[in-house]
Order: C-alpha cells, then structure tokens, then sequence
DNA sequence: CGCCTAATTGACACCTCTCAAGATATGTGG
DNA sequence: CCACATATCTTGAGAGGTGTCAATTAGGCG
C-alpha cells in the first residue's frame, strides 16, 4: 500500500537542505553545521531511536518522513505526527540529554544528519539565528502535542477525532474545484494510532463520511467535499 | 469543599520565592529580576489568561496554584495540569509571543509576578542560568504534555486512568505505614476534567478501587493501600 | 498465480455517557 | 442554633458507541 519514492540514493553532499531549521541559517551557519554533521541513509520501517533510550547525538531529519509515537507497555501506540524534514527528532530530550519520550521509525527512504550533543550546543552558542530557531521548534513542538490532546481529549467520538484530523491534515492539502484534496499516506490502523481509536472504527467511520457525500475517497486520494459537515461533526 | 489558606496577605517583597525557576538563580540575578517584576495578588477562581488571548507579558506563579487546561467549543474542559510556585505559566507562547494555547484560572490566593516580554528577554540575555532554567522548563512542558497524551490517548479504560492520575500524584504523596498518603484537592468533577471521564464515572471508579482495598478515602485524604493493584490496573 | 498485508463487514459484549433523583456536605443569614 | 441555599457526591436505569473477534474481500508484489 505504502509506495515508496524510488529517488536515486543521492550524494550526501547533494542533499537538499530544505525545512524550517535550515531555512534560517546563514550560509556561513550552514558551512559550520554541514562540517559538523555525519549524514546517513536510513531504509523505510527503521527505528531511529525509542522511548526511555537515552539521547546521546542530536538528530535532524534532512529528507523523507519520520512516524513519532509514544506507547504503552501493553503494545498500544499513540502518534504524536510524522516529521518532515528540516525537524529536529526528539528535540527537548536532545536539549537536555533526557532519555526519549517517544519512538522514531522511518516511513520511507530518509536521510538524517546526527550531531554530538555538546557539538550541536556549541553551534547554537554561535549562531543565534539557529538559536531563535530552536526555540520556535521547542515552542511548535509544545503546541502540537496540545493540538494532539485536543484531537484525542476533547472529542467526544470516532467521527469528531477523525475529522478534526482530517481538517488539520486539510492545511497541507491542495484546492481543487471540488474540495480540499489530500493524499493520505497512513493505513487505518495508522490512522487509529493517530486518533486513538480501533482499525475498524477508521474504517466504518470513513465510509460513514463517504457516505454521507463529506468526503470522496479515490485509493489514497481523499477531497474534502462538504468541509462545513466535517466542522460540525468536530464540534466546531 | 475547597478550603482557602488563610494566610494573611503578606508584603510583597516577603513573599518566598520558592520553584525551579528562582532556585538556580544566583543572588544578583534574583535581585535584577525583582527590579523588573510587578508582583500582584489574585483572588481564588480568578481567571489569568485564557485561550487564543496574546501573551504580551510573562507570568511567574511566586505563591498559590493555577489551573491550566484547554477547551473545546462546546464547553468541554481537559486540565492540563496545576502549577506550582515557581512555574512560568504559558511559557511557550509567553517566549514566541504567540496567543496562549491554554487558559489558567487561579486555585486559591495566588501570587503572580509579571514582566513585560522584551525586559524578560532581555533578562535572559544577561543570565545564563536564567536561559538554562527556561531551556528545561520547556522540556518540562512538553514532557508533561506527553505524559498526558499517555494518561488519557494510550489508556483504554476509565479506572486504567484513573489509576494512573493516582500513581501520578502519589509522587508527590507522603509514605506512611499504611500506604502512600495524598490529597486531593480537586472535585470529582475536576478529577474527571484531568483524565477526559465525567463526573459519575470518577465517582464509581474511586469507589470500586476503595471496595477492591486499592485504596482507601477519608475525605480529601486518599491512602494508595495497594498499589500492585493500582498499577496492574493502569496496565504497568 | 500465490502470498501477504490491508480493508471491509457483521455480530456481540461491554463500557461509559447521559439523565434523573436523592443524599451529603458546606456556607449564610436570621 | 436552626433553616435555607448551594455545591458536591452518590446511585440507578437506559441508550448509544466502540472494541473485539471472526470471516471475507481487495490489492500489491514476487
């Protein structure tokens, strides 16, 4: 189901550096980072690192996608959102050399750029651009996990969580004349992990919304059709 | 129910300063930010910010507690958490000067001190250890957040939950021969507020665990008797 | 084609919310 | 001290939603 990009393995010194992190960066900035780092490939379904291990390198994702969740011990997995790249993975436990909170496992083929921790402070120390920067990520980091508490803690049902979700993956879509079109590159039981509810759910709950002519779904292709009927089944 | 400390409000500049935040400033540091702060005394259920509003100054709780939550439209509460003396309330937006992802209402007489967003920036500057202790309060944050992402996303049932909002608390309990000792401050209401249950739901709850011998309920005071129990309840 | 993963659909049990009624506290004013 | 008002807790009954289990179908890939 998953497709994966077939991109040719790239030169690492090829790598587009594209994100927020490297956006505001100084060529000079960029020139000491890119002398610092150790870039690597990673295959799709690698586990990067997970929760309690402790958090030695800092480490940027420069390409690909990069599932994060949290879980409990009985098996049961939670996601908090899928990187892209130029996000910093596990920021605060990097910051502060904690263990991680949460689990990194590559979707597709990524490339990451790890950094020694005391390294990756010294070049913050240099570099208040990279600096302010950090700052933004740890205060989007916090806003987000709230975004998340919101979608799993506030909605009442199925239907409210799936559609706040689809709603926020909306902002990422494009406009057609038919709807907001978005391609949906999680299976259902991924989608249930991200809402906290069961595979099926995500499926009877979907097709209760194509049903009911609120969304279309073609494959992974999905256009928001009705998008007023989708708020008010989030409860907005 | 909820009792109010009578204390008597105390001059300004003898109330302690107690908290992470003030702990690991040095004595200059302390006094720079006393020269900058504008302390003010709040009564109970007072609101301080809410929701969406604009941070434009900072907000260090000095004495009392502050309730933090975030809503929905159609009037559903989640507490995010109570802060204590010495925690920076919004931190994330206070720093970005984003509008305030949460709303904070004052528990019993509280004690705010505030300053303006440029001069805490400023003071920051001057004060490394300052910046260092913001750096892990933001950590803090987003940790907490993550932590209440699991009570409420990962747990599958409602005494599950519960039970783990008790082993929470019970950190900051009291050991004594029958068990560890905490009170609860909050309603059942509230309670139920914390962990996305309603109010009759917590109330059944506690009650099975105190006819299971989990624990045991002498008003406000809750004794954790059995605390096997408790965690293989919160599947631990 | 055969294998494997994912999606679908139905049946059923169980949990939790809601509504409603009553009991128990706490505070206030006479 | 008593009567009253208010807030909180308690308990029951009913309905709806969701998880689980199971069987089947669809789709991708070697």
């Amino acid at each position: 189901m998953r497709t994966i990009d077939q991109t040719e393995q790239q030169e690492f010194h090829m790598v587009p550096r594209t994100g927020d992190f490297f956006k505001f960066l100084s060529e000079e900035a960029l020139n000491d980072f890119e002398s610092l780092e150790l870039l690597s490939p990673h295959p799709p379904a690698t586990t990067l690192f997970t929760e309690g291990q402790t958090a030695e390198d800092i480490l940027i994702l420069v390409e690909g996608q990069v599932k994060l969740s949290i879980s409990s011990s009985n098996g049961k997995r939670l996601i908090l959102r899928i990187a892209k790249p130029g996000e910093i993975l596990g920021l605060t436990s990097a910051l502060a050399g904690n263990p991680y909170r949460m689990t990194a496992e590559t979707l597709y083929q990524c490339c990451t750029a790890a950094l020694r921790r005391v390294d990756f402070l010294d070049f913050l120390m240099r570099h208040p651009a990279a600096r302010q920067s950090v700052a933004s990520a740890l205060s989007l980091d916090f806003d987000r996990a709230c975004e998340r508490l919101r979608t799993i803690g506030l909605a009442s049902s199925a239907p409210a969580k799936l559609a706040l979700l689809l709603l926020e993956w909306s902002a990422a879509g494009r406009q057609t004349e038919r709807g907001t079109r978005i391609h949906i590159s999680l299976t259902h039981g991924e989608i249930g992990e991200y809402i906290g509810v069961s595979r099926e759910t995500v499926t009877r709950t979907l097709n209760k919304f194509r049903r009911r002519q609120m969304v279309d779904l073609q494959g992974s292709i999905l256009t928001i059709i009705n998008q007023p009927a989708l708020e008010s089944c989030a409860g907005m």
